[in-house]
RNA sequence: GUGGCUAUAGUUCAACGGUUAGAACUCUGGUUUGUGGUACCAGUGACGAGGGUUCGAUUCCCUCUAGCCACCCCA
Protein backbone atom coordinates (compact mmCIF):
# COMPACT_ATOMS: atom_id res chain seq x y z
CA UNK A 1 0.00 0.00 0.00
CA UNK A 2 2.92 2.20 0.82
CA UNK A 3 4.46 1.24 -2.49
CA UNK A 4 1.98 4.01 -4.12
CA UNK A 5 3.26 6.67 -2.58
CA UNK A 6 6.56 6.29 -3.02
CA UNK A 7 6.02 4.96 -6.93
CA UNK A 8 5.21 7.97 -7.57
CA UNK A 9 7.89 10.46 -7.12
CA UNK A 10 10.22 8.09 -8.39
CA UNK A 11 8.46 7.76 -12.00
CA UNK A 12 8.57 11.64 -12.27
CA UNK A 13 12.69 11.37 -11.74
CA UNK A 14 12.77 8.47 -13.78
CA UNK A 15 10.87 10.99 -16.62
CA UNK A 16 13.56 13.39 -16.06
CA UNK A 17 16.65 11.52 -16.43
CA UNK A 18 15.45 9.98 -19.63
CA UNK A 19 14.79 13.69 -20.94
CA UNK A 20 18.68 13.81 -20.40
CA UNK A 21 19.55 10.80 -22.03
CA UNK A 22 21.56 10.85 -24.64
CA UNK A 23 21.83 7.67 -27.12
CA UNK A 24 24.38 6.93 -30.15
CA UNK A 25 24.51 7.80 -33.49
CA UNK A 26 22.88 5.64 -36.00
CA UNK A 27 25.17 2.82 -37.47
CA UNK A 28 28.09 3.44 -35.07
CA UNK A 29 28.35 1.08 -31.98
CA UNK A 30 30.22 0.96 -28.19
CA UNK A 31 32.42 -2.11 -28.02
CA UNK A 32 32.39 -3.06 -24.02
CA UNK A 33 34.45 -5.01 -21.75
CA UNK A 34 33.75 -8.41 -23.00
CA UNK A 35 33.63 -7.69 -26.42
CA UNK A 36 36.74 -5.78 -26.73
CA UNK A 37 38.65 -8.97 -26.09
CA UNK A 38 38.47 -10.21 -29.43
CA UNK A 39 39.31 -6.85 -30.66
CA UNK A 40 42.80 -7.19 -28.42
CA UNK A 41 42.86 -10.25 -29.99
CA UNK A 42 42.62 -9.32 -33.47
CA UNK A 43 44.56 -6.62 -33.43
CA UNK A 44 47.57 -8.60 -31.77
CA UNK A 45 47.15 -11.32 -34.75
CA UNK A 46 47.15 -8.50 -37.00
CA UNK A 47 50.25 -7.02 -35.25
CA UNK A 48 51.89 -10.48 -35.67
CA UNK A 49 51.47 -11.25 -38.97
CA UNK A 50 52.20 -7.61 -40.24
CA UNK A 51 55.74 -7.52 -38.91
CA UNK A 52 56.39 -11.38 -39.49
CA UNK A 53 55.65 -10.78 -43.12
CA UNK A 54 57.86 -6.87 -43.18
CA UNK A 55 55.09 -4.80 -42.87
CA UNK A 56 55.94 -1.53 -40.53
CA UNK A 57 52.59 0.48 -39.35
CA UNK A 58 51.85 3.65 -40.35
CA UNK A 59 48.31 5.96 -39.33
CA UNK A 60 46.97 8.47 -41.63
CA UNK A 61 44.57 11.16 -40.78
CA UNK A 62 40.67 9.82 -40.36
CA UNK A 63 40.40 13.48 -42.62
CA UNK A 64 41.30 14.12 -45.59
CA UNK A 65 40.52 16.51 -48.83
CA UNK A 66 37.46 14.91 -50.70
CA UNK A 67 38.95 15.33 -53.99
CA UNK A 68 41.75 12.93 -52.54
CA UNK A 69 38.72 10.25 -52.65
CA UNK A 70 37.00 11.14 -55.80
CA UNK A 71 40.31 11.32 -57.79
CA UNK A 72 41.32 7.53 -56.46
CA UNK A 73 38.17 5.78 -55.66
CA UNK A 74 36.13 7.40 -58.05
CA UNK A 75 33.64 9.76 -58.46
CA UNK A 76 30.95 7.43 -59.97
CA UNK A 77 31.74 4.86 -57.26
CA UNK A 78 28.39 4.41 -54.87
CA UNK A 79 31.28 4.90 -51.70
CA UNK A 80 32.22 8.33 -53.11
CA UNK A 81 29.02 9.44 -54.41
CA UNK A 82 26.85 8.54 -51.78
CA UNK A 83 28.46 7.10 -48.78
CA UNK A 84 30.81 9.63 -47.87
CA UNK A 85 30.82 11.32 -44.82
CA UNK A 86 31.90 14.66 -45.96
CA UNK A 87 31.05 18.76 -44.77
CA UNK A 88 32.51 21.87 -45.56
CA UNK A 89 35.03 22.96 -42.78
CA UNK A 90 35.08 26.53 -41.06
CA UNK A 91 37.64 27.32 -43.57
CA UNK A 92 35.39 26.72 -46.43
CA UNK A 93 37.42 23.34 -47.13
CA UNK A 94 35.48 20.18 -48.58
CA UNK A 95 36.38 17.39 -46.03
CA UNK A 96 35.29 13.35 -45.65
CA UNK A 97 35.70 11.08 -43.00
CA UNK A 98 38.13 8.51 -45.17
CA UNK A 99 35.73 5.82 -46.50
CA UNK A 100 38.78 3.51 -46.83
CA UNK A 101 42.41 3.53 -46.43
CA UNK A 102 44.42 3.24 -49.60
CA UNK A 103 43.94 6.71 -51.28
CA UNK A 104 45.41 7.82 -47.71
CA UNK A 105 48.32 5.91 -47.71
CA UNK A 106 49.05 6.56 -51.19
CA UNK A 107 49.05 10.14 -50.58
CA UNK A 108 51.49 9.66 -48.01
CA UNK A 109 53.85 7.74 -49.68
CA UNK A 110 53.78 10.50 -52.23
CA UNK A 111 53.92 13.11 -49.91
CA UNK A 112 56.61 11.55 -47.91
CA UNK A 113 58.82 10.89 -50.99
CA UNK A 114 58.96 7.44 -49.58
CA UNK A 115 59.52 6.54 -53.33
CA UNK A 116 63.32 6.98 -51.77
CA UNK A 117 62.77 4.08 -49.51
CA UNK A 118 63.95 0.91 -50.62
CA UNK A 119 61.42 -0.54 -52.55
CA UNK A 120 59.02 -2.09 -52.45
CA UNK A 121 57.55 -0.16 -49.22
CA UNK A 122 55.27 -2.38 -47.55
CA UNK A 123 52.54 -0.70 -44.98
CA UNK A 124 50.47 -1.95 -41.58
CA UNK A 125 48.10 0.22 -40.74
CA UNK A 126 44.60 -0.23 -38.01
CA UNK A 127 41.98 2.51 -37.60
CA UNK A 128 38.62 3.10 -38.27
CA UNK A 129 36.66 4.18 -41.73
CA UNK A 130 33.82 5.98 -42.12
CA UNK A 131 30.52 5.43 -44.77
CA UNK A 132 27.35 6.55 -44.70
CA UNK A 133 25.19 3.74 -44.93
CA UNK A 134 21.92 2.56 -43.89
CA UNK A 135 22.75 -0.11 -41.06
CA UNK A 136 22.19 -3.58 -40.97
CA UNK A 137 24.14 -6.13 -38.99
CA UNK A 138 27.64 -6.71 -40.96
CA UNK A 139 27.33 -2.69 -41.99
CA UNK A 140 28.08 -0.05 -39.75
CA UNK A 141 28.91 3.70 -40.46
CA UNK A 142 32.27 3.44 -38.78
CA UNK A 143 34.20 0.07 -38.76
CA UNK A 144 37.55 -0.78 -38.23
CA UNK A 145 39.96 -2.15 -40.93
CA UNK A 146 43.27 -4.03 -40.84
CA UNK A 147 44.75 -2.92 -44.00
CA UNK A 148 47.97 -3.78 -45.67
CA UNK A 149 49.73 -1.97 -49.02
CA UNK A 150 52.88 -3.23 -50.44
CA UNK A 151 53.71 -0.14 -53.39
CA UNK A 152 56.30 -0.50 -55.27
CA UNK A 153 56.10 -3.83 -56.11
CA UNK A 154 54.80 -5.74 -59.86
CA UNK A 155 55.89 -9.08 -59.12
CA UNK A 156 52.83 -11.49 -59.11
CA UNK A 157 54.49 -13.46 -55.88
CA UNK A 158 53.50 -9.90 -54.08
CA UNK A 159 49.47 -10.56 -55.38
CA UNK A 160 49.74 -14.03 -53.67
CA UNK A 161 51.87 -13.33 -50.44
CA UNK A 162 49.09 -10.58 -49.78
CA UNK A 163 46.27 -12.95 -50.11
CA UNK A 164 48.30 -15.49 -48.12
CA UNK A 165 48.56 -12.71 -45.34
CA UNK A 166 44.96 -12.49 -45.47
CA UNK A 167 44.25 -16.58 -45.31
CA UNK A 168 46.66 -16.90 -42.33
CA UNK A 169 44.82 -14.32 -40.86
CA UNK A 170 41.35 -16.40 -40.67
CA UNK A 171 43.27 -19.49 -41.25
CA UNK A 172 44.86 -18.95 -37.66
CA UNK A 173 41.92 -18.08 -36.20
CA UNK A 174 39.92 -20.66 -37.05
CA UNK A 175 37.71 -19.22 -39.63
CA UNK A 176 36.97 -21.09 -42.72
CA UNK A 177 37.19 -18.95 -45.79
CA UNK A 178 37.58 -19.07 -49.39
CA UNK A 179 39.36 -16.81 -51.84
CA UNK A 180 37.37 -15.47 -54.65
CA UNK A 181 39.80 -14.35 -57.23
CA UNK A 182 39.49 -12.48 -60.68
CA UNK A 183 41.70 -10.17 -62.78
CA UNK A 184 40.20 -7.26 -64.47
CA UNK A 185 43.24 -6.55 -66.94
CA UNK A 186 45.18 -2.80 -67.12
CA UNK A 187 43.18 -0.10 -68.77
CA UNK A 188 44.59 -1.44 -72.65
CA UNK A 189 42.92 -5.03 -72.31
CA UNK A 190 39.83 -4.00 -69.95
CA UNK A 191 38.75 -1.67 -72.82
CA UNK A 192 39.09 -4.04 -75.82
CA UNK A 193 36.77 -6.12 -73.19
CA UNK A 194 34.25 -3.96 -72.39
CA UNK A 195 33.65 -3.12 -75.90
CA UNK A 196 33.02 -7.25 -76.70
CA UNK A 197 30.88 -6.92 -73.52
CA UNK A 198 28.61 -4.03 -74.90
CA UNK A 199 28.84 -5.72 -77.58
CA UNK A 200 27.30 -9.16 -76.13
CA UNK A 201 24.26 -6.96 -74.47
CA UNK A 202 23.52 -5.14 -77.51
CA UNK A 203 22.85 -8.08 -78.89
CA UNK A 204 18.21 -8.99 -79.27
CA UNK A 205 16.32 -8.30 -76.16
CA UNK A 206 19.56 -8.63 -74.19
CA UNK A 207 19.06 -5.05 -72.39
CA UNK A 208 15.17 -5.15 -71.99
CA UNK A 209 15.34 -8.33 -69.50
CA UNK A 210 17.74 -6.38 -67.47
CA UNK A 211 17.15 -5.06 -64.13
CA UNK A 212 16.14 -1.37 -63.77
CA UNK A 213 19.79 -0.62 -62.20
CA UNK A 214 21.58 -2.69 -64.50
CA UNK A 215 19.82 -0.63 -67.24
CA UNK A 216 21.28 2.43 -65.56
CA UNK A 217 24.82 0.98 -65.29
CA UNK A 218 24.96 0.22 -68.69
CA UNK A 219 25.88 3.51 -69.87
CA UNK A 220 27.92 4.37 -66.59
CA UNK A 221 29.97 1.33 -65.51
CA UNK A 222 29.27 -1.99 -67.86
CA UNK A 223 31.66 -4.12 -65.52
CA UNK A 224 29.26 -4.20 -62.50
CA UNK A 225 26.37 -5.53 -64.45
CA UNK A 226 28.45 -8.98 -64.29
CA UNK A 227 27.99 -9.13 -60.14
CA UNK A 228 24.20 -7.96 -60.28
CA UNK A 229 22.84 -10.26 -57.97
CA UNK A 230 18.94 -10.18 -59.67
CA UNK A 231 18.23 -13.56 -60.90
CA UNK A 232 17.26 -12.53 -64.81
CA UNK A 233 20.42 -10.51 -65.00
CA UNK A 234 22.60 -13.35 -63.77
CA UNK A 235 21.12 -14.98 -66.47
CA UNK A 236 21.51 -13.25 -68.79
CA UNK A 237 25.09 -12.44 -67.64
CA UNK A 238 25.59 -15.94 -67.37
CA UNK A 239 27.12 -16.92 -70.88
CA UNK A 240 28.76 -13.16 -71.13
CA UNK A 241 32.00 -12.85 -72.80
CA UNK A 242 34.96 -13.90 -69.52
CA UNK A 243 37.38 -11.07 -68.72
CA UNK A 244 40.35 -13.87 -68.39
CA UNK A 245 39.69 -15.07 -72.27
CA UNK A 246 40.31 -10.67 -73.09
CA UNK A 247 43.68 -10.08 -71.11
CA UNK A 248 46.23 -8.91 -72.82
CA UNK A 249 49.72 -11.06 -72.50
CA UNK A 250 50.82 -9.45 -69.48
CA UNK A 251 48.25 -9.06 -67.72
CA UNK A 252 47.12 -13.22 -68.54
CA UNK A 253 50.66 -13.79 -67.63
CA UNK A 254 50.49 -11.70 -63.98
CA UNK A 255 47.28 -13.89 -63.21
CA UNK A 256 48.59 -17.35 -63.71
CA UNK A 257 51.35 -16.68 -62.13
CA UNK A 258 49.16 -15.53 -58.86
CA UNK A 259 47.12 -18.46 -59.57
CA UNK A 260 49.63 -21.13 -59.54
CA UNK A 261 51.53 -19.45 -56.48
CA UNK A 262 47.57 -19.75 -54.65
CA UNK A 263 48.05 -23.49 -56.02
CA UNK A 264 51.46 -24.52 -54.55
CA UNK A 265 50.39 -22.63 -51.28
CA UNK A 266 47.26 -24.37 -50.99
CA UNK A 267 45.23 -22.27 -50.05
CA UNK A 268 41.37 -22.45 -51.67
CA UNK A 269 40.16 -20.23 -54.00
CA UNK A 270 37.60 -19.39 -56.48
CA UNK A 271 38.24 -18.39 -59.61
CA UNK A 272 35.01 -15.83 -59.97
CA UNK A 273 34.67 -14.22 -63.63
CA UNK A 274 31.80 -12.29 -62.14
CA UNK A 275 34.01 -10.40 -59.25
CA UNK A 276 34.32 -6.94 -60.32
CA UNK A 277 34.84 -4.59 -57.18
CA UNK A 278 33.58 -1.00 -57.20
CA UNK A 279 36.55 0.50 -56.76
CA UNK A 280 37.79 2.22 -59.72
CA UNK A 281 41.35 2.09 -59.16
CA UNK A 282 42.15 -1.39 -59.67
CA UNK A 283 43.69 -3.11 -61.84
CA UNK A 284 44.94 -6.99 -62.80
CA UNK A 285 44.03 -8.87 -59.64
CA UNK A 286 40.87 -8.45 -57.60
CA UNK A 287 40.32 -10.65 -54.46
CA UNK A 288 37.86 -10.98 -51.96
CA UNK A 289 37.49 -13.20 -48.41
CA UNK A 290 34.31 -15.03 -47.65
CA UNK A 291 33.35 -17.07 -44.97
CA UNK A 292 33.21 -20.57 -46.56
CA UNK A 293 29.28 -21.23 -46.60
CA UNK A 294 27.81 -23.60 -43.57
CA UNK A 295 25.68 -26.49 -44.28
CA UNK A 296 21.98 -25.87 -43.81
CA UNK A 297 19.57 -28.23 -42.61
CA UNK A 298 17.56 -27.18 -45.25
CA UNK A 299 18.53 -28.54 -48.31
CA UNK A 300 16.15 -25.47 -50.24
CA UNK A 301 17.97 -21.82 -49.57
CA UNK A 302 20.94 -24.35 -50.78
CA UNK A 303 20.90 -23.21 -54.62
CA UNK A 304 19.77 -19.61 -54.77
CA UNK A 305 20.64 -17.64 -52.17
CA UNK A 306 23.53 -19.42 -50.49
CA UNK A 307 26.04 -17.61 -52.92
CA UNK A 308 24.73 -14.07 -52.16
CA UNK A 309 24.60 -14.37 -48.87
CA UNK A 310 28.05 -14.42 -47.42
CA UNK A 311 29.46 -10.84 -46.91
CA UNK A 312 32.72 -10.20 -47.60
CA UNK A 313 35.57 -10.30 -44.59
CA UNK A 314 38.11 -9.03 -46.86
CA UNK A 315 38.72 -6.96 -50.04
CA UNK A 316 41.37 -5.99 -52.16
CA UNK A 317 43.79 -6.20 -55.35
CA UNK A 318 46.68 -4.63 -57.65
CA UNK A 319 46.19 -0.38 -57.84
CA UNK A 320 48.92 -0.43 -60.84
CA UNK A 321 48.06 3.51 -61.74
CA UNK A 322 46.87 4.87 -58.18
CA UNK A 323 50.14 6.16 -57.42
CA UNK A 324 50.23 8.19 -60.63
CA UNK A 325 47.12 8.84 -60.40
CA UNK A 326 47.61 10.77 -57.07
CA UNK A 327 50.58 12.70 -58.75
CA UNK A 328 53.49 10.26 -58.24
CA UNK A 329 55.45 8.63 -60.81
CA UNK A 330 54.02 4.98 -62.47
CA UNK A 331 54.28 2.78 -59.62
CA UNK A 332 52.78 -0.68 -58.97
CA UNK A 333 51.46 -1.41 -56.00
CA UNK A 334 48.46 -3.40 -53.83
CA UNK A 335 46.82 -4.16 -50.95
CA UNK A 336 44.04 -5.61 -48.87
CA UNK A 337 41.19 -3.95 -46.32
CA UNK A 338 39.77 -6.24 -44.01
CA UNK A 339 36.93 -5.22 -41.24
CA UNK A 340 37.48 -5.94 -38.10
CA UNK A 341 33.50 -5.72 -36.61
CA UNK A 342 33.02 -8.84 -39.19
CA UNK A 343 35.58 -11.20 -38.16
CA UNK A 344 34.41 -10.60 -34.43
CA UNK A 345 30.63 -11.35 -35.45
CA UNK A 346 32.02 -14.55 -36.93
CA UNK A 347 34.23 -16.02 -34.09
CA UNK A 348 31.36 -15.38 -31.82
CA UNK A 349 28.82 -17.20 -34.26
CA UNK A 350 31.45 -19.72 -34.62
CA UNK A 351 31.63 -19.97 -30.76
CA UNK A 352 35.35 -20.41 -29.81
CA UNK A 353 36.12 -19.45 -27.02
CA UNK A 354 38.72 -17.11 -25.76
CA UNK A 355 42.09 -17.89 -23.89
CA UNK A 356 41.18 -17.48 -20.25
CA UNK A 357 43.81 -14.59 -19.48
CA UNK A 358 42.65 -15.86 -15.27
CA UNK A 359 45.97 -17.11 -14.31
CA UNK A 360 47.49 -16.71 -10.97
CA UNK A 361 45.49 -14.06 -9.94
CA UNK A 362 46.34 -12.79 -6.24
CA UNK A 363 43.63 -10.88 -4.40
CA UNK A 364 44.65 -8.41 -1.88
CA UNK A 365 42.10 -8.21 0.66
CA UNK A 366 41.92 -5.90 3.95
CA UNK A 367 39.74 -5.19 7.16
CA UNK A 368 40.41 -2.15 9.08
CA UNK A 369 41.85 1.50 8.24
CA UNK A 370 45.25 0.14 9.24
CA UNK A 371 45.11 -2.89 7.25
CA UNK A 372 44.14 -1.53 4.19
CA UNK A 373 47.04 1.08 4.61
CA UNK A 374 49.51 -1.21 5.29
CA UNK A 375 48.17 -3.48 1.86
CA UNK A 376 48.23 -0.82 -0.35
CA UNK A 377 51.86 -0.32 0.16
CA UNK A 378 52.25 -4.14 -0.11
CA UNK A 379 50.43 -4.36 -3.11
CA UNK A 380 52.77 -2.07 -5.09
CA UNK A 381 55.54 -3.65 -4.08
CA UNK A 382 53.75 -6.92 -4.74
CA UNK A 383 53.51 -5.85 -8.84
CA UNK A 384 56.75 -4.74 -9.09
CA UNK A 385 57.79 -8.10 -8.18
CA UNK A 386 55.61 -9.21 -11.17
CA UNK A 387 52.85 -11.15 -9.27
CA UNK A 388 49.41 -10.60 -10.92
CA UNK A 389 47.73 -8.55 -7.70
CA UNK A 390 44.18 -7.38 -7.58
CA UNK A 391 42.51 -5.87 -5.41
CA UNK A 392 39.46 -3.74 -4.07
CA UNK A 393 40.74 -1.12 -1.43
CA UNK A 394 37.45 1.27 -1.64
CA UNK A 395 35.57 -1.90 -0.13
CA UNK A 396 35.57 -2.37 3.53
CA UNK A 397 33.85 -5.48 3.85
CA UNK A 398 35.49 -8.63 3.34
CA UNK A 399 32.52 -10.25 1.69
CA UNK A 400 32.46 -7.65 -0.77
CA UNK A 401 36.07 -8.22 -1.25
CA UNK A 402 35.96 -11.87 -1.97
CA UNK A 403 33.24 -11.61 -3.92
CA UNK A 404 35.62 -9.65 -6.48
CA UNK A 405 38.10 -11.85 -6.09
CA UNK A 406 35.60 -14.28 -7.17
CA UNK A 407 34.85 -12.36 -10.04
CA UNK A 408 38.05 -12.23 -10.91
CA UNK A 409 39.24 -15.22 -11.00
CA UNK A 410 41.64 -15.27 -7.88
CA UNK A 411 43.72 -18.37 -7.44
CA UNK A 412 45.11 -17.03 -4.11
CA UNK A 413 43.62 -14.70 -1.50
CA UNK A 414 45.13 -12.59 1.22
CA UNK A 415 43.47 -11.49 4.09
CA UNK A 416 44.50 -9.16 6.40
CA UNK A 417 42.58 -7.61 9.72
CA UNK A 418 43.12 -6.19 12.78
CA UNK A 419 44.16 -8.89 14.23
CA UNK A 420 46.74 -10.48 12.00
CA UNK A 421 48.19 -6.68 12.17
CA UNK A 422 49.26 -7.53 15.85
CA UNK A 423 50.77 -10.79 15.57
CA UNK A 424 52.54 -10.03 12.44
CA UNK A 425 50.53 -12.84 10.49
CA UNK A 426 48.10 -12.82 7.46
CA UNK A 427 45.62 -15.18 6.26
CA UNK A 428 46.26 -17.12 2.70
CA UNK A 429 43.23 -18.06 1.36
CA UNK A 430 43.13 -20.68 -1.72
CA UNK A 431 40.15 -19.51 -4.20
CA UNK A 432 39.31 -23.22 -5.41
CA UNK A 433 39.36 -24.94 -2.15
CA UNK A 434 37.93 -22.60 0.45
CA UNK A 435 40.77 -23.70 2.70
CA UNK A 436 43.17 -21.29 4.39
CA UNK A 437 45.77 -20.10 6.28
CA UNK A 438 47.21 -18.27 8.89
CA UNK A 439 51.08 -17.37 7.74
CA UNK A 440 54.08 -15.71 8.93
CA UNK A 441 53.86 -12.02 7.00
CA UNK A 442 57.67 -12.22 6.64
CA UNK A 443 57.38 -15.75 4.70
CA UNK A 444 54.27 -14.17 2.87
CA UNK A 445 56.37 -14.93 -0.91
CA UNK A 446 57.50 -18.40 -0.37
CA UNK A 447 54.18 -19.12 1.15
CA UNK A 448 52.67 -17.98 -2.31
CA UNK A 449 55.31 -19.07 -4.80
CA UNK A 450 54.68 -22.48 -3.01
CA UNK A 451 51.09 -22.38 -3.46
CA UNK A 452 51.34 -21.45 -7.05
CA UNK A 453 54.19 -23.91 -8.39
CA UNK A 454 51.58 -26.54 -7.01
CA UNK A 455 48.12 -25.11 -8.25
CA UNK A 456 48.94 -24.34 -11.45
CA UNK A 457 51.39 -25.60 -13.98
CA UNK A 458 51.17 -22.68 -15.92
CA UNK A 459 52.74 -19.42 -14.64
CA UNK A 460 53.82 -18.06 -17.81
CA UNK A 461 50.90 -18.25 -20.06
CA UNK A 462 51.15 -16.06 -22.87
CA UNK A 463 52.21 -18.60 -25.44
CA UNK A 464 51.55 -22.11 -24.56
CA UNK A 465 50.14 -24.44 -26.99
CA UNK A 466 46.92 -24.19 -28.52
CA UNK A 467 44.45 -26.44 -25.48
CA UNK A 468 41.85 -27.82 -27.44
CA UNK A 469 40.40 -24.84 -29.49
CA UNK A 470 41.32 -21.83 -27.66
CA UNK A 471 42.14 -19.01 -29.26
CA UNK A 472 45.17 -16.87 -27.93
C1' G B 1 18.46 5.72 -51.02
C1' U B 2 14.02 1.68 -51.88
C1' G B 3 10.83 -2.18 -49.77
C1' G B 4 9.26 -5.47 -45.55
C1' C B 5 9.26 -6.84 -40.18
C1' U B 6 10.01 -5.22 -35.12
C1' A B 7 10.23 -1.87 -30.55
C1' U B 8 8.01 -3.84 -22.83
C1' A B 9 13.45 -3.43 -16.70
C1' G B 10 20.73 -3.35 -17.87
C1' U B 11 19.84 -8.31 -20.79
C1' U B 12 16.46 -12.37 -22.61
C1' C B 13 11.36 -12.96 -22.89
C1' A B 14 5.69 -12.72 -21.04
C1' A B 15 0.69 -10.61 -20.55
C1' C B 16 -3.31 -6.99 -21.35
C1' G B 17 -8.57 -1.69 -24.81
C1' G B 18 -9.78 -0.85 -17.99
C1' U B 19 -7.53 -0.26 -10.66
C1' U B 20 -0.93 -2.30 -8.82
C1' A B 21 2.38 -4.55 -16.62
C1' G B 22 4.78 -10.40 -14.86
C1' A B 23 9.27 -13.81 -14.87
C1' A B 24 14.44 -15.35 -15.45
C1' C B 25 19.44 -13.60 -15.42
C1' U B 26 22.14 -9.28 -13.61
C1' C B 27 22.59 -5.65 -9.72
C1' U B 28 21.81 -4.14 -4.23
C1' G B 29 20.77 -5.84 0.70
C1' G B 30 19.89 -9.90 4.15
C1' U B 31 20.15 -15.19 6.25
C1' U B 32 26.33 -15.10 7.88
C1' U B 33 28.06 -7.61 12.86
C1' G B 34 35.89 -11.12 9.78
C1' U B 35 34.83 -15.06 4.50
C1' G B 36 33.35 -15.57 -2.26
C1' G B 37 31.85 -19.21 -5.91
C1' U B 38 25.90 -23.25 -3.99
C1' A B 39 21.08 -22.30 -1.43
C1' C B 40 17.00 -19.37 0.57
C1' C B 41 14.55 -14.39 1.42
C1' A B 42 13.84 -9.29 0.15
C1' G B 43 14.63 -4.88 -2.81
C1' U B 44 15.94 -1.52 -7.16
C1' G B 45 14.57 -1.32 -12.20
C1' A B 46 10.55 -1.00 -18.18
C1' C B 47 5.68 -0.03 -21.98
C1' G B 48 11.37 4.19 -27.79
C1' A B 49 9.31 9.68 -28.98
C1' G B 50 5.18 12.63 -30.66
C1' G B 51 0.24 12.90 -32.41
C1' G B 52 -4.75 10.64 -33.31
C1' U B 53 -9.23 7.16 -32.39
C1' U B 54 -11.64 6.08 -27.49
C1' C B 55 -15.09 7.46 -21.46
C1' G B 56 -10.24 5.06 -21.07
C1' A B 57 -4.30 3.20 -25.26
C1' U B 58 1.54 -0.15 -23.30
C1' U B 59 -2.34 -2.64 -26.55
C1' C B 60 -5.75 0.06 -32.43
C1' C B 61 -4.16 3.97 -36.41
C1' C B 62 -0.44 7.73 -38.29
C1' U B 63 4.40 10.18 -38.12
C1' C B 64 9.31 10.18 -36.31
C1' U B 65 13.46 7.56 -34.25
C1' A B 66 16.18 3.11 -33.68
C1' G B 67 17.08 -2.11 -34.73
C1' C B 68 16.60 -6.39 -37.93
C1' C B 69 15.80 -8.52 -42.99
C1' A B 70 15.86 -8.09 -48.43
C1' C B 71 17.83 -4.70 -52.24
C1' C B 72 21.76 -1.01 -53.64
C1' C B 73 26.65 -1.50 -52.26
C1' C B 74 30.50 -3.04 -49.23
C1' A B 75 34.60 -4.70 -44.68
Amino acid sequence: MANIKIKKPQNQEFRKRKEKKFSRLRGVRDILFDEYKYYDLLKKKACDLASVYGFNRVETPMLERIELFERSTGKDTDIVSKEMYSFIDKSGNKIALRPEATPGLVRAYIEHGLFNLPQPVKMFWLGPVFRYEKPQSNRWRQHTQFDLEIIGEDSPVADTQIILIAYNFFSELQIDVQVQINSIGCPECRSEYINKLEEYYKERGKRTKLCVDCKKRFNKNLLRLLDCKVEACREVSADAPQIVDYLCDGCRDHFIKVLEYLDEMDIPYNLNPFLVRGLDYYTRTVFEIVPIFEETENEENKDSSSFQRQVSLCGGGRYDGLVEILGGRPTPALGFGLGLERVVKKIREINIPLKSDKVDIIFLAQLGDQARRKMFVFFEEMRRRGYKVRQAFTKDRLKAQLEEANRLGAKQTLILGQKELIDGTIIIRDMDSGTQEVIDFKKIYSEINKRLENGSNSSIGIMEEKEEKKIN
